[in-house]
DNA sequence: GGAAGTATTTAACATATGATAAATAATTAC
DNA sequence: GTAATTATTTATCATATGTTAAATACTTCC
């Protein structure tokens, strides 16, 4: 759990009774490559925190593979259009290498809430850091064409080309996975 | 500050004292049409509420005019990528319609939370319900053509169109505005 | 280590949206 | 109330990305 609340001392620094009331509802998990962690149709009450590996949210529209958003080590993610609408989701999390994963639950999370305000703030300053992240991609998805995305993709997270199948990044990226391959083939 | 209020109990109710308190670090001011609230490059520390009226999020991408979103009656406006980075914002917010709206001081705001969590978590909600929101549209951006954005936008918003120039509409659905006229031409 | 299954690329053609320019329509200001 | 400005539409042409299909390349598994 250390690197766990290393990720959480970057937003607020917790008790050393807070981290216990989180541990207790945390449990590790490993889980093995291309596993659902979370099935389409499920509310969401949980989120995974990556110790090792990669992750993926997806969803089917009109029959094909989308992806939403991909997760790598040290880093949060979850369903949060079912996680805090308490609906089900339309999307699944899945596992894209043998990981190791941090699973809280999210129902039990929420009631520490009242008990440690620490914690609620700890959770709201991760939203609003995510939430800005989101903004800011709409922003590179409607003004940029797939090819300036592809380029910022592999500026950032380099390794997202080497440790996922460029089928479920070229969905990232909002394109098909031949359309995809073109741009790669210009370079 | 009534409808304030009374948006806020969909989310939070707040007791009187913490009420008082916001009331203390807000004001409601009247705009007139076309003016900026909140300039480029400005940070972010007002968050707004339409009492009455229309706003927009803009900026500026290669000379040209985007709208992020539009904020009608009762909801509340404000550049989050610079709230809560605290960094300068490279957007700014428009009054389309002369409105009326309250004008909430997020530093003291942000001070707040700490003696009345009530308040944190009240905010926390609304940013929460707004994330989603932003979430689903990223969705609808990504795979949704330009017709299909624009037939969904006036079914929920139908007031979009009345109140608000079709240019401001075009950048805010991702197309030109000269593509916005084919594709209503088209019905 | 070969067969079967998956992933990626390449090619040819189709189409939605962009860019530019010009024509109308609506608004604003004196 | 007319002129000036601004908003919207229409038309033409250009282009990025989609679609389909087939060819390679890479993995996985017995």
């Amino acid at each position: 759990m250390n690197s766990l609340f290393n990720f959480f001392k970057g937003y607020n620094s917790l008790s050393k009774e807070a981290e216990k009331a989180i541990a207790e509802i945390s449990k590790i998990v490993a889980v093995k490559k291309n596993t659902d962690l979370q099935p389409i149709g499920h509310t969401c009450k949980t989120i995974y925190f990556i110790n090792k590996g990669v992750a993926r949210i997806y969803y089917f529209k009109d029959g094909t593979d989308i992806t939403e958003c991909f997760a790598f080590e040290n880093n949060i993610i979850a369903r949060v259009e079912s996680l805090f609408t308490g609906k089900p989701s339309r999307k699944a999390i899945q596992i894209l290498e043998d990981s190791e994963v941090v699973a809280i639950n999210s129902t039990q999370l929420f009631k520490l809430y009242d008990k440690y305000p620490e914690i609620e703030r700890l959770f709201r300053l991760i939203f609003e850091s995510a939430y800005v992240d989101t903004v800011n991609r709409i922003e590179s998805i409607q003004f940029h064409s797939a090819e300036e995305r592809y380029n910022s993709l592999i500026k950032e997270e380099p390794n997202v080309l080497k440790r996922v199948p460029l089928k479920y990044v070229a969905s990232y990226l909002g394109i098909t996975q031949v359309s995809l391959s073109r741009i790669r083939g210009i370079k």
